[in-house]
DNA sequence: CGCGAAGACCGAGAAGCGATCGGTTTTTGC
DNA sequence: GCAAAAACCGATCGCTTCTCGGTCTTCGCG
């Protein structure tokens, strides 16, 4: 079969990744803090922030738990599991039936870091190693 | 700076993702071969197809050559190439400024097969070696 | 060379999603 | 209690894909 529901993260706005971007920094911050923060290199409202983490929350993306007379919010998911599920969706929607064993990436390399590099291979060894331990059950 | 625009490779969608994993398994077809390899899964019409792999064609990501009466469609990009491109978009997106050292990935890992793994894997390694003969200019 | 069919092309419309914000209600601190 | 601060709601806008029918172009064949 081709076409396939399933339970993809659903992609990220622009500002949904910056807001998530400000309360991984700051750990966790309420509506108004976010907007503080964004205000400078984005014109947005305090509404639309509220709005977007509101929706954020809905996705269960971030936590809030009221703090005086605000909510306070917090990323549950750090920025590194969060990069893992999408690559994992990405690579499971786009790995066909054939596992293709051929190697034919190697090309729009560039415009990585070294770090961000390793990260992902550090990833990668890991979830061998996890999967290795763990069972053998992968697709 | 949070918001920065990159050329992102625009986000495919289902019938596009099944008419290129249509062509990466056939190597190439017309409109009509395209139409019928999916007619068994999608109940769409010839002109949806057509006007999906145009998308696609404006995309970039197919291209396409007379042949006879109709086009004769390919993918230039592989499936593998495509993956990294996608992969490495959404590194970049999600990698804030902080290279986040810190390996916290390894979660959702389990979805991917030892296959796929093994190419990131090769691929992150061949990436840099490329870019250790070729320059130091990442980030 | 002309004709009929096959296919490309175009434009339109529906649906989904994020971004955006204003206005209203609720909550809270004093 | 009251005023302010914040949450909540709902409406709109723009963008993208999906969907398709109708029209125009082109090709093959007699």
């Amino acid at each position: 079969m081709f076409g396939l529901y399933r339970k993809r993260t659903p992609p990220l706005g622009d500002l949904e990744r910056d807001v998530l971007e400000v309360l991984w920094r700051d750990g966790n911050a309420d509506a108004q803090a976010i907007h503080e923060r964004l205000a400078d290199v984005r014109g947005v409202t305090l509404s639309t922030v509220q709005s977007t983490v509101e929706r954020l929350t809905r996705k269960g993306l971030v936590a809030r738990h009221k703090r005086g007379r605000a909510y306070c919010y917090t990323a549950p998911m750090s920025r590194e599991t969060l990069l893992a599920r999408l690559v994992a969706e990405l690579i499971h929607d786009l790995s066909g039936t054939e596992p293709a064993g051929s190697v034919g990436l190697v090309d729009l390399s560039a415009d990585i870091d070294e770090a961000t590099l390793q990260q992902l291979e550090d990833w990668v060894a890991e979830t061998r190693r996890q999967r290795g331990r763990d069972d053998g059950a992968g697709a």
